[in-house]
DNA sequence: TAAATAGTGTCTCTTAGACAATATTAT
DNA sequence: ATAATATTGTCTAAGAGACACTATTTA
């Protein structure tokens, strides 16, 4: 709001209509999947879009994620992890009308996934792998890629995968995760000492029985800051 | 643009004003400095603002942000170099109507800087160390934190601080405008081998004359991605 | 020659990454 | 005991950072 703010009248011109989409990662048996909800209408019929909806005037834009990720797929503000992406504005983007759209990434855990309800008119929802996605709706495929680079930026710098597991959670559970999103093995004695550097887990009095010696479940410090900053955590 | 798309019809409600605003940074004499538009008008009448408007409703964000770059600052598309920062959506964020902005972050060499014109009605426009602005319109002060976090950050782990000098540069140079930037001093040995090694810069024939022995002057490998990515270049 | 700045090299300590060794359970 | 998995430790090469040295100009 520059300048021309002053002596531009708004309401003289059509604006564009604003909506959040939210992408939501979950790593499921062993795959990174995206959660989609099937068109039923035109434009896109029958394709799969990303949850999301147009930005109320009285919301603000997080408010807005939140609310939709409510409405669509029943999660709860308090069981995801939700970033702003980036925001895409190409004029044809929609074919109806002139959508800006607000992008965002969530994290869920498994344990945090209900069976997802879409909206009103119960349309099917569904998880997709994100490596063999089906034909999405609007620019989501390009969106769709952009997410993908992000979490696996997000992931190697930070600790927010965390936020794909459940509350606790073995070192080799949080391992596969790390693995399964950046699409590479890691070295289990340095993984480890990578994370008692970072020092953002501790230990729970509690082991999960495996096939050979169990496994300490361990729990995300409370005081740790997810965003590790400055320095590489997974390199 | 979810399920709700189809059975949502956003005509029947109000939509918010779409803008985009610009964070200019440029390094002038020794001082990482930021450009602004003193405002004339309610609200916030002579506080300073970053450029921007409206997002018309036949161009894109970024094609919104470099017009308005050319309209009051008279800099051109190819003189900087532009990247979306974050949308702000608070719905009080302007008191007069709800307005979403979508942020950017330009960058300019010195030599680029024209006289700022402002816009058709002729306002004040200057350049404020970034440290200790004004007193700025709206949400714009802290639209100018984030912006300044993401440039250390972009410096931190790209090559983009070239686009703040101007076509050729001495190495000393460079590191003063990083040096200016990132708020701490660099040593010059190791800024220069990790220059050799990142492989982004290139001599030219020509020197600078200095107060000792004269330097040599570079440029930026044509070939070269400014994306340092996945190894940080000055940690 | 002295001062000033440019440019290169070296040394040490830390860290990344590969790999090995030990520990604890079930069968 | 053997298999299976967890957990910890060791070694080496590469990189970061501190610092010193040489080079080339002006005054």
């Amino acid at each position: 709001m520059g300048q021309t703010a002053q002596t531009y009248n708004p309401d003289k011109y059509q604006r564009p209509s604003v909506s959040v989409d939210i992408v939501i990662f979950s790593i499921i048996e062993s795959h990174l999947k995206v959660l989609l909800i099937k068109r039923k209408q035109w434009p896109f019929e029958g394709n799969w879009a990303f949850p999301g909806g147009f930005v109320r005037m009285a919301e603000g834009l997080d408010e807005a994620a939140y609310r939709e990720l409510k409405e669509e797929t029943s999660l709860d503000r308090a069981d995801v992890y939700l970033e702003q992406l980036y925001t895409f504005g190409q004029p044809a983007r929609d074919p109806r009308l002139r959508v800006i759209t607000v992008a965002y990434v969530a994290l869920v855990g498994v344990d945090k996934l209900k069976a997802p309800v879409a909206g009103d008119d119960a349309a099917e929802v569904g998880w997709f792998s994100v490596y063999q996605p089906p034909q999405l709706a609007f620019d989501h495929n390009h969106i769709l890629e952009y997410a993908i680079t992000r979490l696996r930026y997000k992931l190697e710098y930070s600790a927010v995968g965390f936020q794909l597991l459940p509350a606790t959670f073995t070192l080799r559970e949080l391992q596969i995760a790390y693995e399964i999103v950046l699409s590479e093995t890691l070295d289990k004695g340095n993984f480890r000492s990578k994370l008692r550097k970072a020092d953002v887990v501790e230990p729970t009095p509690y082991y999960r029985r495996t096939g050979g010696r169990p496994a300490r479940l361990y729990q995300f410090k409370t005081d740790a800051v997810a965003e590790v900053s400055a320095r590489r955590l997974f390199p």
